[in-house]
DNA sequence: TGTACATCAGTGAACGCGCGTTCACTGATGTAC
DNA sequence: TGTACATCAGTGAACGCGCGTTCACTGATGTAC
């Protein structure tokens, strides 16, 4: 079946919409090729005119959802400030739904397990993640400024990924509200003796 | 073979260490248990005797070495304090040493989507860790500390995880420098303003 | 415009492989007499 | 002290299952004439 020609574009983005849920809810390594495709409503064998290997729809699914997420912090950042941007990532909505959330959050040591060439187009999107964080820091353009966000971006990964590790809500709740309090912290003007 | 008494804990703690091991460098989903008992020099069939299945096994490693890592940042703290907790954990050899390393820069995604139980076992445990890092903070005792302390954490885990995901050594090392600093602006007395 | 042919996304069966788990068995050591 | 028996850690083969990947095929659409 030779179908319209933007058909296959289509399913393409339909397979990495779906992977990129199944990759975030369950893990890179536990997420299988056969669930995901019977969940884009394809036979597994139709896989492979769309990519090359798993690896290469992870490398394109992972740089593809942080980019979404990207997306998600500029919203904020516009309607909020970067104060919204903690806000929006450290709260209980993200926390309970991986599936849409931050990759990062998902997948970091999974990612850091990847080819150094996943790892490489992986990066180029966090930089640009982080770009938008360290031009709305009050020492926007130094290189501190830069170091500084790229910390608040591993500050939040990390407590939300503890927080998800919390066996109740109150836990949870007390491990994000820390998180926040500190990030907001660490966005303050650089203090002079530290500079 | 019915062996020497103290055998079967000796059996029983080598499987842990090597799954430990194996654990955090390939990631507990794509760890195999034949792949770890060959490692600990035993056939599969012999893991049972040890152990009820492999969320057992994950659940007592997991916490296992976390505890292992606290003990480790206990030393570092009776050496230099906080700030020798942060520069130990927060470098390259760490970084190049997952398998050793923490068990929360390596796992804690994975460790996110496992039982409630295991969850539970695993926070109790990295509640006394955080416990050591509150009680050397400056407002030591308060809640503040506490969250504070978790937070400080979660900067030191996220930030090693996307340090370990650079593809090149020069960034990673960027990444975890700018980590040591934005860690010890946290750990700074808190402002009168935030309190 | 109508017809013949080429393309290729998607199907569905099959591949070898490693997964976690089970189980009948072995045999070195401990215990009872 | 010597012998018979019980224990049970560890062996090794087998279980069903899902993994990623391959491949001959189908058939709807596009292109050429």
């Amino acid at each position: 079946m030779r179908y319209e020609k933007e058909r296959k574009q289509l399913t393409r983005q339909r397979i990495i919409d779906v992977a990129s849920q199944r990759f975030r809810a369950d893990g890179i390594a536990a997420a299988g090729l056969a669930g995901i495709m019977a969940e884009a409503e394809l036979t597994k064998g139709a896989f492979y005119p769309h990519f090359e290997s798993k690896e290469s729809l992870v490398r394109e699914t992972v740089a593809w959802a942080l980019n979404e997420q990207h997306a998600k912090i500029q919203k904020n950042m516009q309607a909020g400030g970067i104060e919204a941007v903690i806000r929006g990532y450290l709260n209980m909505k993200h926390l309970q739904a991986p599936q849409t959330g931050c990759p990062a959050a998902a997948l970091q040591p999974e990612i850091g397990r990847e080819s150094e060439q996943t790892r490489g187009v992986y990066m180029d999107v966090l930089q640009e993640y982080v770009t938008t964080l360290a031009d709305n820091l009050p020492d926007a353009g130094s290189k501190a400024a830069r170091q500084t966000a790229m910390a608040l971006f591993g500050l939040m990964v990390g407590t939300l990924q503890i927080a998800r590790s919390a066996p109740d809500t109150a836990l949870a709740k007390s491990i994000l509200d820390g998180g926040i309090k500190a990030a907001l912290r660490l966005i303050e003007e650089t203090p002079a003796k530290l500079r």
